[in-house]
DNA sequence: CATGAATGAGGATTCATTCAT
DNA sequence: AATGAATGAATCCTCATTCAT
């Protein structure tokens, strides 16, 4: 019959249907201010088949977190798998504005990922999501540094640890989107998000692309 | 009589001494999890001897905030006003590390300070307090700020926006210290805290000086 | 047809196992604990087909207790119509055993009798079903009054009330059972559950024997 | 200060309170229909009030029970203790009758004590407690083991084990207790309490005084 | 008949805050 | 000023029962 089929798909439409609601007020409210109530009303459903469909809220937690990196991670390799033969800044250069733009689509996914309780959630989350969580988080930074390696390679950047470097741009943005996103910081600078971006990758790059001629390392 | 001044200071103790238990408490427990009874416990008085000295729970975290703020950009200072005559690179690189030996020396509250739950954070607090932590983090920058103007008057640094250039460094040190307190990130890569942040403090500072040659502009 | 035959066949099959298997989740984990999404799932049912079989989870309670009672009320009998001519104690004393030998071969059901919410049990349960619970129990006692009132035409009693008597021989083994059961009470006392059972039993059999000689009632 | 005195004296007074409150409702209800706040309720305090002064509705659950073993243990001392010098069969009807008081006095205690969950009494119960209620149901039941010694040395009762017959009698007690106590049995039986366990204490008295005569053993 | 998704009324517990003493 | 007892709203989660398919 047709009808497992459609109830299948229902049923999967209702979880997503808990999770977008979930996800918008973790994002208004934050974790801890979030309640279940909340999330079931915005859903549209009862409080008691939210947990139907979910273990418990910081599984829905767990969940949501997962489903951002991977979102990241998606975007990340596309961006590096776009065209096969482009100078090495330039591929990392995409990669830089994929995160802006991830950035922009979801800001408050942004604002989440890293607002979150880092230090507590490994001991809330099952253990088994919490590594995926992680493994996903690496494997979007593995796009950058495998384009950090290949400058290293055909000798635009130095002889420099690819892993570090890549951190270091990594690291860069990160700061830089925290910085505005961050309303308290914000306000403290009239600055252009996305000129303060773009700045600040081109500054990274030109300083991890100069190392060759004068130190050869950090 | 010298017993006005004697209530008066121990008034200010006693109310130091909670914001130090409240600290303490925080830091073990993160905002959210931490009582108010704790707190009291932790600095020996009352539950109600806490709302006598504070309006909230979240009066204290803000305060909490500002403190923190406060002994940064006094570090900050310090660190910029130490030598007369210094190469400005140099001068920055020193507020890099005074900011590094903040980290290291209250890492706690460092993750803090980053951790908060900034969204909320004002309309919970009291504006004037809010508007100080403003000012507390806007001065800290200022040094550093007023470093790269120097940079850019000496020739060090092309003719850029200071401000823009300051807070690219200051976004990449932020950036990289997060990364390596996230225990989250940490786990993700191999990378020594120390070197990988000196590896991007001068990976920006050679970014940002380079500049003149290159483009005069981000 | 024989249709109609078979499917009334399977319908009471169903019932039957639903039943069972509530019975065991009941004795695993008592009434309260257990969940009707338990039964069903160990009867290999849906929920709600346990509620197209039963009308909630108290008659099942219900049900259960008065087949309990029902098999042993049937005990007795045959203990009771076993063998034709027989002295008096010598049948109580095989009404007893086969008490203690139902006691054995289902002693989470004995628990579950003794254990069960009593006083709300009436409010709760279909009333006819109530009745015939009491009808039952009854009738497992009337086993005993009929072998005292034989006692008594035989002259091995005294003059005495014969339900009064059955009832303290009763409530006698019905004491220890639950002393020996109860794992509190069980590790109160080194007594061994076979011994105790038989002295009591004997006990009182010689106690209800001696009327005659010393009062004529108790 | 008498002030601190009166405190707590009042505390103590508002911990009884409560304390009777959460009797009258769990005998009312039984432990798993009544709710905290329905004790609240009654004891006329808020809920978070009677976490002020119970860990959890298990802890009162335990001291109730406590108390009424505890208070049972009193009455049976006191029973025992009366007259120095008496027949022992006189003493221990003096036994019986006292818990026959008891139950009369508190008949929804003696209930409730019996139709705890006691299967799964232990695994809530703070362990402490646990033994504690263990250690004086063991001491009410020593006061009867004693005076059946005593009628072992005095050759009252034949050379039996007192600890076996103390368990007997006691068994037999509560068995009819239980019965004329449990509503669906009552029912059954026009019986009148207090003759049925006179009858019953008699008819024990006697089986076990016979002994000597008899047997020597059960 | 059978299913199983949906419901929603609770229930135990916590904790920031108040206030009488 | 200091106390700490009292509050009660808020929160997560459970589960018996219903009902559309």
């Amino acid at each position: 019959m047709a009808t497992r089929a459609r109830r299948k798909r229902e049923k999967e439409e209702r979880r997503q249907s808990i999770l977008r609601a979930a996800r918008e007020v973790f994002f208004e409210n934050g974790f801890h201010q979030a309640t279940v109530e909340a999330v079931a009303e915005r859903a549209e459903v009862s409080k008691g088949t939210v947990y139907l469909y979910f273990e418990s809220k910081e599984t829905i937690l767990a969940l949501l977190l997962l489903e951002g990196l991977r979102e990241l991670a998606k975007r990340l390799e596309e961006a590096y798998a776009a065209e096969e033969n482009l100078p090495v800044d330039e591929r990392l250069r995409r990669l830089g504005w994929a995160y802006f733009r991830f950035f922009q689509a979801e800001p408050r996914y942004f604002h989440f990922l890293m607002a979150m309780d880092r230090g507590r959630f490994r001991e809330v989350v099952d253990p088994v999501v919490y590594q995926k969580a992680l493994d996903t988080s690496l494997e979007g930074l593995n796009w950058v540094v495998r384009a950090v390696e290949q400058g290293i390679e055909g000798g635009t950047f130095g002889d420099c640890d690819a892993r570090q470097s890549a951190a270091i741009l990594w690291a860069t943005l990160n700061g830089v989107l925290e910085l505005v996103e961050h309303p308290l910081r914000r306000e403290m600078m009239g600055l252009k998000s996305r000129a303060l971006y773009e700045a600040a990758l081109e500054t990274v790059l030109r300083g991890l692309r100069v190392v060759k001629e004068n130190q050869g390392g950090a």
